[in-house]
RNA sequence: GCGCCCGUAGCUCAGGUGGAUAGAGCAUCUGCCUUCUAAGCAGACGGUCCCAGGUUCGAAUCCUGGCGGGCGCGCCA
C-alpha cells in the first residue's frame, strides 16, 4: 500500500515536467516474477500516444527520472514492451516494521467506508429448527465480512431477522402441538406437513413438563400459539448459543411480527404507491418492478389478503434504509439468488442506489466424512447441525475452512480432514507461525534478553528473506482493502496464507535469538514481533484465535 | 425454453475491472530435527485455464456460440 501509493506520486512528480498525469487505469503492481523488481507499472503503454513517443521511450525517460530522482528507489528500468520496474531500497522496506509496530492492531486499518453506516444482515434462520453447517458458512461470511468493514472504516451494524410471522410458524405451533398430544395418545399420527425432527419430540414433552395436561382443553388455536410461542423461544435460545459457541456476534435481532405491528407494510405500500409503483390486479396488490429491471411484476398482497413474504422484506429494507445506513448487506443463501432483481428493485424504488444494496450469495456446503457424502436431510440427522460439527472440529477450524473460500462457489466440508491438525486445514498452518514467534519471545525473556524493538536498528534486515517478509508485511493493507472492497474474507485467508509461509521459512534459516549478536537479534526480534502483530489481526478478521502455543 | 453462477495441476481451490514464463496447498517422490515448537523447511513431479471463433500490441480474464455441472424461473418462504 505504502509502497505503490509512493510509486504513484513519484510518477506523478516524473510525469509533470511532461505535461502528463498518471492516468487512473494504470496499473501499480508486484510483477509476475520478483527478479523484475518491487513493483510494475503499465502507465507507458497507456500514455505513449499522449506523450507522442513509444512505450518503451517514454518509459526510458521516467526510469531516468526515477532512479535520479527519488531517493527511496534504488533502480528503475524498461522491460518488454514498456513495462517499468522499479525496486526500493531495503531502508525503504525496513521502515514497514517501524509502522506495523507504532500502530499494533491498528496496522492494515483503513478509511475506505469514510465512517459510512453500514448493516450486514445474516444467517436470518427461521426459527424452526436448529442451524446446520450451511447456516454456519453464512454465519462465519457475515460476520468476517462485517468484522473486515469495520476494519476498512465503516460503522458496522450486525443483524439478524428473524422470520417470527407467517406460515413456517404456524407450522412450528401445530407440529409441536400434534407431538404434544402424541404423549397422550401415541395412536395419533404425525403432522403430514409438519416439522418432524427430534427437536420437535423434546420441545413437546418440555411443553407438557410445563403445562401438564392443560393444552388438552384448549381451543386449538391457543394451544398452538402457547406451542409456537414456547418453541420459537426455545429454538432461538439455541440458535444464540450456536452463534455464540461460533463466536458470532449479532448486535440487532430484528423481528419480522414488530414489523407488521408497528404497521410498517402498510407504510411501504403507500411509499410505493405515492411513487406510482402499485396496482391492482385480479384481486391482488402488485409492485411493477418489470419498471426496474426485473423480469415479472411481484405480487406484495395475494387475492386471499395475506401479505407475501417479499412485501414484508420491502418494508424490512425500508426500515433499514430509514435507519440511517448507507450500505445494506444481505447474506443468502445461493438458491436465492432469483430473489435478487426484485429486492434490487425495490431499493431503487425507494430512491436508492442499487448498489447500497449488496447481496452475498453463499452457496451449499457439502458435508462429508472421509470423502462419503453424510445424509444432509433436516429429518434423518444431526450430523449436519452446526453444534454438532463444531462439536467435532472446533470454531477456528471449521470458520477458517469456510473463510477460505469464495462465498459462491461449492464446499465440500470433509470432517475427517478438518478435523486432522494437518495441513488440509490450512488453520493450524497459520496459527503456528503466530504460536511460534510468540516462543521465540517467551525463549528471550526467559533467557533475560532485551528485545526492544522500537529501538532495534532496522538497517541489519537485508537479506533476500528479511526483505521477502518485509515486503509481505507492507501489502497487508491492500490484502485488507481488496476483502473489504470485494466482500470477501478469503482475500485476508490467503493473505494470512503466505505471509505465515514466509515466517516459516525465515524461522527455518534464521536463528533469532544469537547471544553473539545482540543487534541482530533485535532487529530480527522486532521483525517477527510485527509479523506476529499482522498475523493476530487478520485471524481476528477472521474470527479465528491467535494461540500464544500449541 | 429463459435467467444467474460455475468449469484452472490427480484432489481442494486462488488469480477474473486484459499484461511478462498461469499460482498455492494437498497427494506422490527425494532430502533436512544434539540448535528459538518438524503442526515446520528445501527440492522434484504435475496444465489443451471445458471447446470453437472474435476483439488487440497482448486473453485464464472481455464478446459471441457451443459442451458439461449447479441453482432459479409461484398470488411459496
Amino acid at each position: 500500500m505504502r509502497a505503490a501509493t509512493f510509486l504513484a506520486e513519484a510518477l506523478g512528480r516524473a510525469l509533470a515536467p511532461l505535461g502528463l498525469t498518471l492516468p487512473g487505469r494504470a496499473v501499480i503492481e508486484p510483477p509476475k516474477d520478483k527478479k523484475f523488481g518491487d513493483l510494475a507499472c503499465n502507465c507507458c503503454m497507456l500514455l505513449a500516444k499522449d506523450a507522442g513517443m513509444p512505450p518503451r521511450a517514454l518509459a526510458e525517460k521516467l526510469a531516468a527520472s526515477l532512479s535520479e530522482g527519488e531517493a527511496d528507489i534504488a533502480a528503475a528500468d524498461v522491460a518488454g514492451p514498456g513495462f517499468l520496474n522499479v525496486t526500493f531500497t531495503p531502508a525503504f522496506w525496513q521502515r514497514t516494521v517501524r509502522d506495523v509496530l507504532a500502530q499494533g492492531a491498528d496496522y492494515g486499518r483503513l478509511r475506505l467506508g469514510a465512517g459510512q453506516k453500514a448493516q450486514v444482515e445474516f444467517v436470518s434462520a427461521n426459527p424452526t429448527g436448529p442451524l446446520h453447517i450451511g447456516h454456519g458458512r453464512g454465519a462465519a461470511i457475515g460476520d468476517s465480512v462485517a468484522r473486515i468493514l469495520r476494519f476498512a472504516g465503516y460503522d458496522v451494524t450486525t443483524e439478524y431477522y428473524i422470520n417470527d410471522a407467517g406460515l413456517q410458524m404456524r407450522l412450528l405451533g401445530a407440529s409441536i402441538l400434534r407431538r404434544y398430544r402424541q404423549l397422550f395418545d401415541p395412536d395419533l399420527p404425525m403432522l403430514e406437513e409438519g416439522y418432524k425432527g427430534e427437536y420437535i419430540g423434546d420441545l413437546a414433552r418440555e411443553v407438557r413438563g410445563a403445562h401438564g395436561r392443560a393444552l388438552l382443553d384448549m381451543p386449538e388455536a391457543e394451544a398452538a400459539d402457547l406451542c409456537y410461542r414456547y418453541g420459537m423461544d426455545a429454538i432461538m435460545a439455541g440458535i444464540r448459543k450456536d452463534m455464540d459457541d461460533f463466536r458470532v456476534g449479532h448486535d440487532v435481532f430484528f423481528s419480522e411480527k414488530s414489523l407488521h405491528a408497528a404497521g410498517k407494510v402498510e407504510e411501504a405500500f403507500a411509499f410505493l404507491r405515492e411513487r406510482g409503483h402499485l396496482y391492482d390486479k385480479d384481486g391482488a396488490l402488485w409492485f411493477r418492478t418489470t419498471d426496474l429491471g426485473d423480469d415479472k411484476d411481484r405480487v406484495l398482497r395475494k387475492s386471499t389478503g395475506e401479505l407475501t413474504y417479499f412485501a414484508a422484506d420491502i418494508a424490512y429494507h425500508l426500515d433499514k434504509f430509514r435507519r440511517g445506513f448507507d450500505l445494506v448487506i444481505d447474506v443468502w443463501g445461493a438458491d436465492h439468488h432469483g430473489y435478487i432483481p426484485r429486492m434490487k428493485a425495490a431499493v431503487e424504488a425507494m430512491g436508492k442506489d442499487r448498489e447500497q444494496l449488496q447481496i452475498i450469495l453463499v452457496q451449499l456446503v457439502n458435508l462429508l466424512r472421509g470423502g462419503h457424502q453424510v445424509a444432509m436431510s433436516t429429518r434423518s440427522g444431526e450430523f449436519e447441525e452446526l453444534s454438532a460439527v463444531l462439536r467435532e472440529v472446533g470454531t477456528d477450524s471449521a470458520r477458517f475452512i469456510f473463510l477460505s473460500r469464495k462465498a459462491d462457489s461449492k464446499l465440500d466440508f470433509d470432517l475427517d480432514l478438518v478435523k486432522q491438525q494437518s495441513m488440509d486445514n490450512p488453520v493450524y498452518y497459520v496459527q503456528y507461525a503466530h504460536a511460534r514467534i510468540r516462543s521465540v519471545a517467551r525463549k528471550a525473556g526467559e533467557a533475560g534478553v532485551r528485545l526492544d524493538p522500537e529501538t532495534a536498528d532496522l538497517s541489519l534486515l537485508t537479506t533476500g528473506t528479511d526483505l521477502d517478509v518485509l515486503k509481505c508485511l507492507e501489502r497487508w493493507p491492500e490484502a485488507v482493502e481488496a476483502a473489504a472492497r470485494s466482500l470477501s474474507p478469503h482475500h485476508v485467508s490467503y493473505y494470512l496464507q503466505e505471509l505465515a509461509g514466509l515466517l516459516h521459512r525465515y524461522y527455518t534459516l534464521n536463528k533469532v535469538l544469537d547471544p553473539a549478536a545482540p543487534a541482530l537479534t533485535r532487529a530480527r526480534a522486532a521483525l517477527l514481533s510485527a509479523v506476529a502483530a499482522t498475523i493476530a489481526t487478520g485471524l481476528d478478521l477472521l474470527g479465528v484465535t491467535a494461540p500464544e502455543t500449541m
